[in-house]
DNA sequence: TAGATTGTTAATCGATTAACAATC
DNA sequence: TAGATTGTTAATCGATTAACAATC
């Protein structure tokens, strides 16, 4: 097993990209691709691509290209889709039941085991067969099922007491779409954000700019 | 009016964040902070901070540092967040509504006008006294209210054919959560892209690669 | 074989960090 | 004034792009 070093934040976050858009080529029949049109594709440059490619491996084949359906099967190893990671949501209000129901965790190697919330009403409803919870039995449930990962969508005044219980409980990985920042007291959590207000001012930002007549493409 | 020119990417990927942070202190009651201690909250260097922060102006004071409440007022103007811009929603579904519901879309500037879906299931439900019209009212609807954005909430196979239709009624700005790549098709449109399956991948391979023993933090 | 395209090294470009004079 | 901290220039570091030999 070939020790991955020192992969850059960069290509990391060109990762999903990639696949994502292989698979896209995939389902549209296509079997093989150079650097030079997926860059065209993607709005990359074919040297990135190779050059990110190769950080993993050397994937294609001179005067060939790559092959899209072996190119699926690295990434899915290089993402680890393929590992098994069981997942509790924590907070079923609108935003929480959206991500319960639409997100598919089975293709991305997560599955979903427990919904929990400290609101009374929605309890016992359930949620792609999983009935939700509530918050008090959170700590037996873990303790008992061992949950590798949370998702948090519940409100950033009540996160910091959950994400301590939840990495007392074992829990060390987090999808954490509330606003608190856990990677400030716990350095060694996998920690990925979700920041959806940024991503609005982001927005609001382009548009501003795009208005005083400054081209933004 | 200063024109801004050419900030970086980079930078402007840092700037929802000191807003948000900037608040929180604020909201806190802390009236001012050096470079240095906004710093270490964010994990920043404090160079950074100096170099960001006179991309668009000298905000701080020597010996003193930068007044929160100032600061915030410069980064709402930089961000546009004071410039009005009317929105509508397409796709009401668990996502939609979850959005529609949850986010602050007044705080960054924005003004929901109005929610759309195919599925006349939902049609008349009000989502926070704004009704659910059916998609063939879309056209005689953007003629008349001329909105500036559109959050994109429908499934990819739909969206080619519903941007299309709202280029043509003049909308110029998406914040798009399907996986249809608009830039493609026209590059000088406003996006934000919210692909909550790559955070989720991006999650799956810092998982990973904290298992097989690397240090990730 | 000839043509195409990779893998990889070298060159360039840009972003981050360090340093320090200016100044509150 | 002395101390603190900015604004800004210079140095470093890393990421992207270009080039080309290797090779299918």
């Amino acid at each position: 097993m070939k020790t991955q070093k020192e992969i850059s934040a960069s290509v990391i976050s060109r990762l999903p990209r990639y696949y994502r858009f292989l698979c896209d080529l995939y389902s549209n029949g296509q079997k093989r691709i150079s650097s030079k049109e997926l860059a065209d594709i993607m709005g990359f440059t074919a040297s990135q691509i190779r050059q990110d490619f190769n950080c993993f491996g050397g994937f294609g084949q001179q005067g060939y290209g790559y092959n899209i359906e072996q190119l699926i099967g690295e990434f899915a190893g290089i993402l680890g889709l393929n590992k098994l990671k069981t997942a509790i949501l924590i907070g079923a209000g609108n935003l929480g039941r959206a991500v319960a129901s639409q997100m598919s965790f089975e293709d991305k190697g997560f599955k979903l085991i427990g919904i929990f919330d400290c609101d009374p009403l929605y309890k016992g409803i359930k949620i792609r067969d999983i009935p939700i919870s509530a918050d008090d039995s959170i700590s037996d449930f873990c303790t008992e099922n061992k949950p590798d990962m949370a998702v948090l969508c519940l409100p950033a005044d009540k996160a910091p007491d959950m994400v301590d219980l939840l990495i007392s409980l074992g829990v060390k990985s987090f999808w954490n779409f509330s606003h608190y920042d856990i990677h400030r007291k716990y350095p060694a959590a996998n920690v990925e954000n979700v920041h959806l207000s940024d991503s609005l001012m982001t927005l609001s930002f382009i548009i501003k700019n795009s208005d005083t007549g400054e081209n933004y493409d």
